[in-house]
DNA sequence: ATGAAAGCGCTAACAT
DNA sequence: ATGTTAGCGCTTTCAT
């Protein structure tokens, strides 16, 4: 049942079906891309002749005759972040509709390797990308994206001339901090990303503001910044419990920082809400098997990657129309807070 | 500082590297491509000139003239399994490294989906792919499959001609059941994937057959399967915990279900291993936050990962070099158990 | 060491 | 409605 398909070289082209048929290569072409000056019979037998011949169209010739490819870059730190897994999802289904592959590139947060990636993205001549930016964006990189449609999601970098789509982290922390005060919990402790991501700066920023706003002063001595992996999150955690004056309430910054928080907490068989109240960042599945539930920020993760990608898509049209860039508004979607059983009235020092 | 460098028609090519240095278009090619027979000097000038004129090489025309491009799909159901997070990063970073892109292709399990998306990878010469086929490949997909490098990954389907990796699913059932039956348990329950899936299948198998080797009869009773989802775990343990004659002890055949498992056990206040054993299946973090810590089957992630993209990369090159391909042999990996706190001797009734 | 020229597979004028 | 032709940007002979 038709013929071999081979990859590569003597590949089955039009030309082939077109010899076959005895008809012209560009008639096949019409044929296939279902123009109107065509009769239905021919399109009928020039269809089914490239089937039976096994021909695969060329992407990267058409690629090279119209100037562009249906490629859409996926840039990000990691693969297991909350937000990033959205994302693919969601950024995934809507190419697959739209007809674009998904380019996937992962920067492990390393410049260099995102250099790379958007370089490679430029030489396929990708139509457009969405990124979370490393902390340090080189100057060449801010300048390759220049040229083309870019979304800045859930991370901006200032170097980037892109909208971006973000979570108002500081709001978040806020909310959980006026949460805990209301309870009157005093020394609230915040276990969060470094400064140097946007999202771990603006989410410090809100902690302190909200701490000031509430009347509770000496912030910084329970501010705790550091990697956001699952293990500074329970070293962190750790020492808190064991410090001579513990706080009485903590608020993680990131899943994985809650994550490691929730371990260290089982292991110390702290009483959670009633030594310690925790309220957790994001709100992944296995927040509902601890026990008691843990209370947290939750993200509106499907319309913050839905925002981002029609900002993209919008871009985009834009960019075929010939129309004026950068109109696109950025976005900073809330937070919300999820309250379970993590939290409870201060009863006076632990 | 270079040029506006744009993306599609009108961005500047070898040719106006070549006009703007009043050398030949084949020099700057050779040039850039670090070919023998270069003076130094000229490599350099038309280095530099490329990179002032922004010149970014066309990845399309490249591959219209190699007749292969770089890039290669990985087709799997969805982005959150343990196994595909793994294979999404190792693979991630091995692309980087040898050049390769990484198109995303998620198929939600639909095999009109994972048909469209294979169609594309072939219309876009990618060098390869790696696959966790849907239940229900059709016969065109395995069609196009067999014109290119490919491994099955984590499942495998008997349509596709190429070599699997995959975790031999049924001995870590089996081992799990042992371990069980080894501490006095009778009424051993499994919850897992349905048999469409080569997992679902093979690991039912496993718990059927331990069952009987261990002198267990009446498996039935206890074999609960049905679509991998948090909540078919959450409503089958929810059940089975409020049945007449409740298990000891329950086997989770993927982590959706044992997460879906857990919350139910926590809802129901079940003491675990008190009142019942648990094992679940994979070993995500979130295992080390439920109270007692969860034993559970093990995987090699990245093992497997890196096995079934060393089997890709190894077919790639036989095709390279014209050798004759069909030897790359499958491998099934072994689970192994992590033993935590969750299963203990059986005391009786419950 | 460099230039000239051909051609990869396709689409889109421009003919007819 | 169909055929002819040119050319997208690149690599790669074949000359020189």
């Amino acid at each position: 049942m038709g013929g071999e398909g081979q990859a590569g070289r003597g590949a089955v082209t039009i030309k082939d079906v077109a010899a076959a048929l005895g008809v012209s290569h560009s008639t096949v072409s019409r044929a296939l891309n279902g123009h109107s000056h065509i009769s239905p019979e021919m399109k009928d037998k020039v269809r089914r002749a490239a089937r039976e011949l096994g021909y695969v169209v060329n992407a990267g010739a058409r690629t090279l005759r119209q100037a562009s490819s249906r490629l859409i870059g996926l840039v990000v730190p990691n693969v297991t972040n909350e937000l990033v897994t959205a994302m693919m999802k969601v950024l995934a289904a809507r190419c697959e509709r739209a007809n674009y592959q998904l380019v996937l590139c992962v920067t492990q947060d390393d410049a260099e390797a995102e250099l790379r990636h958007v370089e490679m993205l430029r030489q396929s001549r990708a139509t457009g990308l969405i990124t979370v930016p490393t902390p340090f964006v080189l100057p060449e990189t801010a300048r390759m994206m220049a040229a083309m449609p870019v979304v800045q999601f859930s991370r901006r970098h200032a170097a980037i001339d892109a909208p971006s789509v973000t979570i108002d982290g500081a709001q978040g922390i806020a909310a959980a901090v006026r949460h805990l005060a209301e309870l009157g919990h005093r020394r609230i402790a915040y276990i969060g990303l470094p400064d140097s991501l946007s999202t771990g700066a603006a989410r410090a920023d809100g902690f302190r503001g909200a701490l000031a706003s509430c009347g509770i002063g000496d912030a910084d001595a329970l501010l705790h910044q550091g990697q956001g992996s699952i293990e500074f999150g329970r070293a962190t955690t750790m020492m808190l419990a064991r410090a001579a004056a513990p706080p009485s309430a903590i608020i993680y910054g990131s899943a994985d920082l809650t994550l490691g928080g929730l371990e260290a907490l089982r292991r110390e068989s702290l009483a959670v809400p009633r030594d310690l109240s925790v309220i957790g960042f994001g709100d992944p599945h296995w927040l509902r098997i601890y026990d008691p539930g843990i209370s947290t920020i939750g993200l509106a993760l499907s319309e913050s990657a839905e925002a981002a990608i029609s900002s993209l898509l919008r871009q985009i049209d834009a960019r075929a129309h010939g129309a004026a860039p950068g109109t696109e508004p950025s976005l900073e979607l809330e937070p919300f807070l999820v309250l379970r059983d993590s939290t409870a009235r201060f009863r006076g020092a632990a």
